[in-house]
RNA sequence: GUGCCCGUAGCUCAACUGGAUAGAGCGUCGGCCUCCGAAGCCGAAGGUUGCAGGUUCGACUCCUGCCGGGCACGCCA
């Protein structure tokens, strides 16, 4: 019989059981290999620890009786270092065969797996992958909607980094267009009739720049030929007419803005940056208050691409992948190597001007072609679908999409996700309908945190309450939008996100401030630190069921990183702090005899490490005490 | 009209991508602090997984058709 003997890095049961049960399908079923163990961790306990599933599949492939081929795997596989005895007992239903593992083959694995990268093992081969998390507009005051990109993403990306991949986080920030040079060319007109002082901008001023800018240009056309439709009176008339004519002034005045832009004419550069400065430094430190990774090394402005646009388009229309329809040109996607879309991909106007997806396809060259990305991942809106499809097809019939280095096709992935809806259901709002802004929310996330701190452990000063509210906070407000799938909307609520109990980022906290707690009373009382040396016991249930989820952790990771599915950690968090807190609540560890205690204080500072590590690859921030 | 996403306990969400009796939290009812932090633990009640077919040992999951909701569909980004 083949023994694969499994070697301390391998700590996840599953994997074991995996190899385990692979040597046996070949030893018993020569004609049939390549079948697949199917270890599966049991759903109850009564059913065991994990089950292998194999035996129904490969009794319909090789046609015979599945319980009889669970059978022949029973007797087959070597299990006895690690499981308790494999019965016919063990064979259940159709042919479910339930695994109990032995205490101590659970706490050799935790010992395997207690070392700094708690049993994760790093990516083979690591990738590079560029997240595009975040697409800030310049101008305009960040909002609800500008929550979920930056907070998924970041997430995706530290874990990502976690498994040892090499992650490009990319700020896609809107700061180029039209729009952008009606705002400047606005700006320009004020400062110089000496209306506002560009030193002192905020953005608050600018938003209201952008939309003052944005109704100056489409005091509206449509309007006009109504009213000439309906036959108005010649004076209301003549009031639309000079509305529309201002309109138009203010427009053209935009376009002659955005090429002196696009020539970098000193005085209206100049005003765009201090456009750019004020919003950028807004969103950074709305980052770094959100503990979101990104920093101004990761902005990559869609002004970044203006100069390749017009050299790219051209060349995409030399190789006939760009043709021209109806005055505009477009990239046909209807084949199914390129996603089968019936809508082309625009990437000229008729006027010559570019579009968001011309820029969108420089930038997927660029991810490919300069940054050598094997992987590139959009953090957007579920809204964006199409376009994204388009973007990916046109960039993979254009070629852009092949790594120059493996030579291998980039894979492109729309990590797609769901809108913000307030507690009616509907988008949220505030109560006037305006889009709440993103700092108001932050602050009145914190503002309920600090209350709930205050109330629950008044004995704290103020200014450590002031500082726990905030970590409190934003791990709460954080943890409410990761630990749903992603891809559907989400109903917003202070109430649930900070609850006292259940499913939420302060629930986890509280496990894990209680580890931490422990360790202080240990200290205390003078207890020594040889449990660090101690050797790992698995005893009580409330013990080994906590093991268990200690045991899954680097898998868990591994299926956040492959189905960018953040809430997959924040269930396993959830599950691994409910696991302490009922051995927390059966296992007393400081009073136990000193054996016991040391055990159960490894244990614990295990617990602590992977909560810690977990919440840290989350990218939420964990107090000491709250 | 076409395409994408969604429909699971009264409410908010899971379900290891085809596995056993569909699980949590909130809310409701009932227990547990002279004992390491009760933001905790234990128990009870609550379901025809939108509907109808199909695929198979086995379906919340895959296929088809309906119903209901959201979103997107070339010269805005």
């Amino acid at each position: 019989m083949i023994h694969l003997r499994w070697w301390p890095m391998h700590a996840d049961p599953q994997d074991v059981l995996y190899a385990r049960f692979k040597a046996a399908i070949a030893a018993a079923f020569p004609d049939a290999p390549d079948a697949d163990p199917m270890i599966a961790e049991s759903r109850s306990a009564e059913h065991g620890d994990y089950q292998c599933n194999a035996a129904m599949p490969l009794a319909k492939r090789i046609k015979s009786n599945p319980r009889e081929v669970a059978k022949l795997l029973v007797s087959k596989v070597d299990l006895s270092d690690i499981a308790e005895p494999l019965t016919e007992a063990s064979i259940a239903g159709p042919g479910f065969i339930n695994i109990r593992l032995r205490p101590e083959a659970l706490a050799t694995m935790l010992g395997a797996m207690d070392a700094p990268g708690l049993g994760v093992a790093p990516a083979a081969p690591a990738l590079r992958v560029v997240v595009d998390l975040m697409g800030v507009n310049l101008s305009k005051q960040m909002h609800v909607g500008h929550l979920r990109s930056p907070v998924i993403g970041d997430a995706i990306a530290r874990t990502l980094e976690r498994l040892g991949h090499s992650v490009i986080r990319q700020n896609h920030v809107g700061d180029w267009g039209l729009p952008i040079a009606m705002v400047t060319a606005r700006l320009q007109r004020l400062a110089a009739m000496g209306k506002i002082n560009l030193d002192r901008l905020t953005l608050d001023d600018l938003d209201r720049a952008y939309r003052d800018a944005q109704a100056e240009c489409q005091r509206d056309s449509a309007g006009l030929a109504a009213a000439q439709r309906f036959g108005l009176g010649p004076k209301a008339l003549a009031e639309l007419e000079e509305q529309v004519a201002g309109a138009t002034e203010a427009f053209l005045s935009a376009r002659e803005t955005l090429i002196r832009l696009q020539q970098k004419e000193p005085a209206t550069f100049a005003i765009w940056q201090r456009i750019a400065d004020v919003t950028m430094k807004v969103c950074l430190d709305t980052c770094r208050r959100l503990h979101v990774n990104v920093t101004s090394e990761h902005s990559a402005g869609e002004s970044s691409y203006a100069d390749e646009l017009t050299p790219m388009v051209a060349e995409l229309q030399a190789r006939g992948i760009a043709e021209p329809d109806q005055g505009a040109l477009v990239v046909r996607l209807d084949d199914p190597a390129y996603g089968s879309i019936k809508e082309p991909c625009l990437v000229r106007k008729t006027d010559g001007g570019y579009l968001y997806a011309t820029t969108d396809i420089a930038a997927v060259r660029r991810r490919v072609q300069k940054f050598h990305a094997d992987r590139v991942i959009y953090v957007i809106d579920a809204r964006q679908n199409l376009h994204l499809r388009q973007v990916f097809g046109a960039s993979q019939r254009a070629g852009y999409a092949i790594n120059p280095v493996t030579k291998a096709p980039a894979l492109l992935e729309h990590a797609a996700f769901g809108s913000v809806l307030g507690e009616d259901g509907k988008p949220f709002k505030t109560r006037s309908g305006e889009s709440v802004k993103l700092a108001d929310l932050i602050q009145e996330t914190v503002d309920r945190s600090r209350a709930a701190v205050m109330s629950r452990s008044p004995e704290l000063s103020g200014d450590e309450a002031a500082a726990i509210a905030e970590g409190v906070g934003i791990t709460a407000l954080k943890y409410a939008d990761l630990c749903n799938d992603r891809q559907r909307d989400y109903v917003f609520s202070f109430d649930r996100m900070l609850a006292f109990e259940g499913n939420t980022g302060p629930y986890l906290l509280y496990a894990l401030v209680r580890i931490r707690s422990i360790f202080r009373k240990a200290a205390e009382r003078g207890v020594d630190d040889a449990w660090m040396s101690t050797t790992l016991s698995i005893v009580e249930p409330a013990e080994k069921s906590l093991a268990l989820r200690l045991l899954k952790y680097p898998s868990t990771l591994g299926q956040v990183a492959t189905h960018l599915e953040p809430h997959r950690l924040c269930q396993y968090l959830y599950d691994l702090a409910g696991a302490f807190s009922v051995f927390f609540d059966r296992c007393p560890v400081l009073q136990a005899e000193p054996a016991v205690r040391e055990a159960r204080l490894r244990l614990c500072d295990l617990t602590a490490r992977v909560l810690a590590d977990g919440l840290a690859v989350l990218g939420l921030p964990a107090p000491e005490r709250m």
